[in-house]
DNA sequence: ATAAAAAAGTGTTATAAAGTGCGTTAAAAG
DNA sequence: CTTTTAACGCACTTTATAACACTTTTTTAT
């Protein structure tokens, strides 16, 4: 599932996905999205929910008194909207106030929906152009220094 | 059961838990729910039944002549509240007013209910903003030096 | 020690806001 | 021109919260 789509959010803050992934939901046998942080960037991660179970389980079981990893348990783990998922119907999905708002989509009625393979990235449109011509992004976090514990992870 | 929820407490001292919980709940067949404090920061930890059994059995059974050791064991141990929970009726749990106090929240009429998995994090909201913006909050403990004995552990 | 008063805890109801479902229209693709 | 897809609008349902009433426990005063 890959490619840039320029999508609608409705006045309740739903997008539906494009009706070209829909054989690619069908077969992966999907019935759950989940939506988050981005950790580096303001945009969101969507994630199918098999994926999901597999990230926040190894994210869960690190340490969380260490202060990094606990940051990015806070982030991704605490930041996850899971959201019932009909690969048969419309493929609507909820953007809570919240993540719109890290997402600097508040106002936005478009959105850029990203396939990334086996997940999806939804970034405000100025953001993602900015990002695709070499700027960069004011609140964006590039120095990240990652524990051992979680090197091996690719969110 | 994951995500950020910004919800109220009543005059009592009470919230209740997101409706969308709900069968996340009756599938783990819970009836009672723990409070605690954060050994790090200020705020709290919310635990189902079950595991608060397993991580207070391996807390209390662990060498209490470390001081760090003893620590967390009066921190978490000393300090929790357990709680009846329905979770076919109103999930409603109390906050008392100790842990209202330790977690800031004494005066504020709303919460953060931080979903993390198989457990919950409880903030009051200006701690949480400042934290996830990268700021750092006057009571937090960063520089716990762990023993073996706990590296194991996850809280 | 007892009664009254206050505080703390529990449960119910009403209403506004948020979320969901679905039909219709408009636009795009074949 | 027909079919599919995307966007919009509306009605319905669910949820969150504040307000209220009642019970139990604790405190205070006599």
């Amino acid at each position: 599932m890959f490619g840039f789509n320029n999508i609608s959010i409705d006045k309740k803050s739903r997008f539906s996905f494009p009706a070209k992934y829909r054989d690619a939901f069908i077969n992966s046998n999907e019935n759950q999205i989940v939506i988050t942080k981005d950790p580096q960037y303001p945009a969101l991660k969507v994630y199918l929910g098999s994926e999901w179970d597999q990230i926040s389980t190894k994210l869960s079981s690190l340490q969380g008194l260490d202060p990094i990893v606990r940051n990015l348990q806070w982030t991704i783990l605490g930041n996850a909207s899971v959201c019932d998922f009909e690969p048969n119907g419309r493929m609507q999905v909820l953007i809570s106030a919240d993540l719109k708002k890290y997402a600097q989509i508040e106002e936005a009625n478009r959105i850029c929906l990203i396939g990334m393979g086996n997940k999806f990235e939804i970034w405000n449109q100025e953001n993602w152009e900015q990002r695709q011509t070499g700027g960069s992004l004011a609140t964006e976090i590039l120095d990240i220094v990652l524990p051992e514990s979680i090197k091996d992870m690719s969110f």
